[in-house]
RNA sequence: GGUGGGGUGUCGGAGUGGCCUAACGAGCUGGUCUUGAAAACCAGUAUCCCGGCAACGGGAUCGCGAGUUCGAAUCUCGCCCCCACCGCCA
C-alpha cells in the first residue's frame, strides 16, 4: 500500500510505475475518491463537534433533543456515504503497486533482466548427463509416479538418500543463518487472509494461486514470508530493536494456477515444498534498505558457494517484479538438464508497502511512529535446489556425490544404485 | 466441540446511560530538593485522522462490527481472542 499523500504528490510517477509493472490502476479515480472522502470527513466532523457540544450540557433542553435527532439522521447519512467512499478508495489503493527504485531496469519481461554476477564453473561432462528425473528413478530416490498417484498432478515422493539430503540441506541453511544472528522460527502455514493482504499476495487475482481451506478464513501460505512478515502486525516496535532478522522454516503450498503447461516434469514446479526463508524487518531508511538487501543476497550466495553450485545473480526488471517490491534480485542456479540457470532464490526490498498494510510500525528515537521496511530472501527452497545438486554432482556411473559441507549432516557422501534394483 | 469466566491507556485496575475531560496505583520522562543517589513533591506521559508554518484547535478510538439513544466504556445482537474445566487427539 502506498501513502495516499505520496500518490497525491506523485500521481504520474505512480501511474508510470504501474504501467512498467504491467498493471492497470486508476489513479485519477483514487484522487477523486480521496477528495470526496476529505470533504465528507470535514462535514461529519463538524456535525459531531456540534453534537458533542449539545450533549455535554445535561439534562438537555427539549429543543436540543430535537436538534440532536435531526443531527443523528444527517450524521447517519454522511457516515454511510463516507464509509462507502472509504471502502472504495481502500480497495483501489490495495491494487496500486509499489514504485520501483531508480536502478531497476524498465522492461516488460525476462529479456530486460540484468545479469549482475556469475559464480562457479558450469560443469562439463565426459558422458551424457542425465536429468534429475532419470537419476531419481535409477537411484530410487524420487518417485514421481506414485507421487501423482497419491497426491495428484505435480505430486512426488522423496525417498531414501534424497529424503535425508533434503532435510540436511534445509538444516544446513537454517543453522548457518542462526549463526549469523537470525532468530529461528517454525512458522505456521495456515494463515488468515489479512496476512496475505498484508504481504501483498492479495488481491490482484493472486487468490487463485493460493490454496483455500474452505474453513472460515484459512489459507495455505506459499512462503514463510507471509506469517513472518505479519508476525509483528499491529505492533509498534522500538527503533533500537531493529533490524529484526528472522529465519523461518515452513512448508509451502502453491496452486501454480497460471502455470499449467509450464515445467510439468520433475521437481522444478511443485505444489508442495519446504523452505528456509530470510525475513528482515527494518526501519524506514532507503540507505539501510540497500545494505540489508545486499546482506540477504550475500547469505544466499554463500550457501550456494558452500555447496559449490554455479549460479548467477539477476537484477529483475519492472515487468518481472511483484507488486509490493521496490527492487528484486533473483539468484539462479545452474541446472544441466535445462541447460540453463533456474530460479532458486528471490530477494526483495518491499519498503513500507507491506508494513502499511499490516500496520507494522516502530517508534523512532525521537518518539515518532513510522512504518517499518520489510525484506525477504529465500535461503533454501527444496526440492528445487535438489535438482541442481543431483544434476551437477552426478558421476559417470550414475551415482551422485554429496557436497562436502552436507556430508556431516547426511551421514553419507554418495548416492549409488541400490544392489536390489 | 461443550460449559463457565473475561478482554478498559505502557502495566495493574476501577467504572453498569450524561461533570468519563476514564478514578486510583505502578512504570517511564522532565523538574524541585540533595555533595550524589533514594525518598518526597510538581509537571508531563496513547494512537489515528482533519485544519494550521507553528503554538494550538477539532474529530475518532475502552477486543472487532452492527444496533438502541438527544447522549454508550456502560444497554442489545453478531463475531474474534484469552483463561479455566470437560470431551477428543499427535
Amino acid at each position: 500500500m502506498l501513502d495516499i499523500q505520496y500518490i497525491r504528490d506523485h500521481a504520474q510517477t505512480v501511474k508510470d510505475a504501474a504501467k512498467h509493472k504491467n498493471r492497470d490502476v486508476d489513479i485519477d479515480t483514487i484522487l477523486d475518491l480521496d477528495e470526496q472522502k476529505h470533504s465528507l470527513m470535514l462535514s461529519s466532523q463538524k456535525l459531531r463537534e456540534e453534537r458533542n457540544k449539545i450533549s455535554s450540557t445535561h439534562p438537555p433542553a427539549n429543543e436540543d433533543i430535537k436538534r440532536g435527532k435531526i443531527m443523528k439522521e444527517e450524521l447517519k447519512k454522511l457516515e454511510s456515504d463516507l464509509k462507502k467512499i472509504e471502502k472504495e478508495l481502500h480497495d483501489l489503493l490495495l491494487h496500486v503497486p509499489n514504485v520501483p527504485l531508480d536502478e531497476v531496469p524498465i522492461g516488460k519481461d525476462a529479456s530486460a533482466n540484468k545479469e549482475l554476477k556469475k559464480w562457479g564453473t558450469i560443469p562439463t561432462f565426459d558422458f551424457e548427463p542425465k536429468d534429475h528425473i532419470t537419476l531419481g528413478k535409477q537411484l530410487d530416490i524420487i518417485d514421481l509416479e506414485r507421487g501423482s498417484k497419491i497426491s495428484g498432478f505435480r505430486g512426488y515422493f522423496l525417498k531414501n538418500e534424497a529424503a535425508v539430503l533434503h532435510m540436511a540441506l534445509l538444516f544446513y541453511a537454517y543453522t548457518k543463518l542462526i549463526k549469523k544472528g537470525f532468530t529461528p522460527f517454525v512458522a505456521p502455514t495456515i494463515v488468515k487472509s489479512f496476512a496475505l493482504f498484508g504481504s501483498g499476495h492479495f488481491p490482484w487475482g493472486g487468490e487463485q494461486d493460493v490454496y483455500s481451506l474452505n474453513d472460515d478464513d484459512s489459507y495455505l501460505a506459499g512462503t514463510a514470508e507471509i506469517p513472518l512478515t505479519a508476525y509483528h502486525s499491529g505492533e509498534v516496535l522500538q527503533e533500537h530493536d531493529l533490524p529484526k532478522r528472522y529465519v523461518g522454516f515452513s512448508p509451502c503450498y502453491r496452486r501454480e494456477a497460471g502455470a499449467y503447461g509450464k515445467d510439468t516434469k520433475g521437481l522444478y514446479r511443485v505444489h508442495e515444498f519446504w523452505k528456509i526463508e530470510q525475513v528482515v524487518i527494518g526501519k524506514n531508511d532507503l540507505e539501510e534498505a540497500r545494505r540489508i538487501h545486499e546482506e540477504l543476497q550475500a547469505n544466499a550466495e554463500e550457501l550456494l558457494q558452500d555447496i559449490k553450485l554455479p549460479y548467477r545473480q539477476m537484477l529483475m526488471c519492472t515487468g518481472e517484479m511483484g507488486e509490493p517490491q521496490l527492487k528484486k534480485y533473483d539468484t539462479e542456479t545452474w541446472m544441466p538438464s535445462r541447460n540453463a540457470y533456474g530460479e532458486t532464490m528471490s530477494n526483495s526490498i518491499m519498503g513500507d508497502f507491506q508494513a502499511r498494510r499490516l500496520n507494522l510500525r516502530y517508534k523512532t528515537k525521537e518518539g515518532k511512529n513510522e512504518y517499518c521496511y520489510t525484506y525477504n530472501n529465500t535461503a533454501v527452497a527444496s526440492p528445487r535446489l535438489l535438482i541442481a545438486i543431483f544434476e551437477n554432482y552426478q558421476q559417470k556411473d550414475g551415482s551422485i556425490q554429496i557436497p562436502d559441507v552436507l556430508v556431516p549432516l547426511t551421514g553419507f557422501n554418495i548416492i549409488q544404485k541400490k544392489s536390489s534394483l
